[in-house]
DNA sequence: TTTAATAGTAATCGTTTGATCATTAGAAGT
DNA sequence: ACTTCTAATGATCAAACGATTACTATTAAA
């Protein structure tokens, strides 16, 4: 009766589904807020449950962090990305800008970004994995199309060189550059980023239509 | 007497800024490695001495880690630096080449990378004010430098506009990415940075001849 | 309305960790 | 050789934190 009306936030109860997605959901924006040494009592608080139920949840903080991971490179990963780039239909430069356009409006966000870093300086494989699967399923494919638009040799007649690969790294190390700046050096983004993926783009094709032809003709000799 | 005998290191007893300096040293060694929530105990133990010393040669934790800060940021600044990129009497390739070949080689080091990632992650103001110190004492001054390279009107004329200071960031992001693929993301560079930087600064001073002037075109309307 | 299943809580345990303080021991001055 | 100064230690405290467990309250089936 009357603990009821002080209690402001009575016990509520939801399917063990929703809680799940709810706690991992919080979860994800706390760890990339305050790192993965966040205590989990502030997290439970944020949450409005207790610690304790927490634990319910996931067996450990460990099993909590690797959902998180799951969340972030798994979940939002787009498999239609690597479509794009593939489609010989649309100009070359119109599929990189469409796809990194795309990509860095899910991996230039707070949490993206903030997580990308905590989860690399503390040594976890599941990044090393991502940049593997990057490079395989975007990188070299659009090295492989850049061959194609310059009428170069194909891959099958001459392998790809880690100079064309290490071009198309350039890429992303401009747009990721910019998330740093945004969502953890806190230098605010006087361009639009959408001009500046543009921008990078023409760039980095310009550049691989003077310098690929060098890299394959010393490939030949 | 056998004491000593069981006791494989016996106490050492360092003069006070010697042992300063050793414990600030490890300090940043350490912290570099595991971030700032490494415990105290485990710093102790590297040192060779007890965890209670630390903190008769620093007041608390946070103290130490500001001491790191000074260490590295202000430590390891170079104010020749600045100098190289104001001497006229040089062509800028070369000088932008010799100032980043010797920038490179203090800030693509493990400690410099992991520590400007781990503070800049927590939020200190250090790392907000380097990178506002980086681009009012390079940055800046390299925009001034290629507006004279140019031909182009001084900046006590035409002031420096937000896109050149940014063409020149540019530089930075790439290189510093660099430093992060080697030693956050594990990621070995195949390539020799030196040769990186090279083409870097090629690549930014031939962008900058065609860019730039049609910014200030831009801004004189 | 009663009962079974389980979502959620409160209390607590064992470690870890930053920090303190009384005590010990190594080196320099006499 | 003895004294003095202080670098360094070892024991310990209090708070923080991950994890566990016995208990409570809500929902839905009977």
């Amino acid at each position: 009766m009357t603990n009821k009306e002080i209690n402001p936030t009575p016990r509520k109860r939801l399917k063990r589904e929703d809680r799940d997605r709810e706690i991992a959901a919080a979860a994800v924006a706390f760890f990339a807020e305050v790192g993965f040494d966040g205590d989990t009592r502030e997290l439970a608080r944020r949450l409005g449950v207790t610690q304790s139920l927490i634990f319910r949840y996931f067996p450990s903080k460990a099993a909590l962090i690797e959902r998180v991971y799951q969340e972030v490179y798994v979940g939002r990963w787009n498999p239609y990305w690597e479509t794009i780039i593939a489609d010989r239909s649309v100009p070359l430069k119109d599929r990189l800008v469409r796809f990194y356009k795309d990509y860095s409006k899910v991996s230039l966000t707070y949490d993206w970004v903030r997580i990308f870093m905590f989860s690399g300086l503390k040594g976890e494989d599941i990044n090393t994995r991502y940049l593997k699967f990057l490079r395989s399923r975007i990188l070299e494919p659009i090295a492989v199309e850049v061959r194609a638009e310059l009428g170069l040799p194909s891959t099958q007649e001459i392998p790809l060189t880690e100079s064309e690969v290490e071009l198309a790294w350039g890429i992303n190390s401009r747009t990721f550059y910019l998330g740093q700046r945004r969502w953890i050096f806190n230098i605010p983004l006087t361009i639009d980023i959408d001009e500046i993926v543009e921008h990078t783009i023409i760039t980095y094709l310009e550049g691989a239509k003077t310098v690929v032809p060098l890299l394959i003709r010393e490939e030949l000799k």
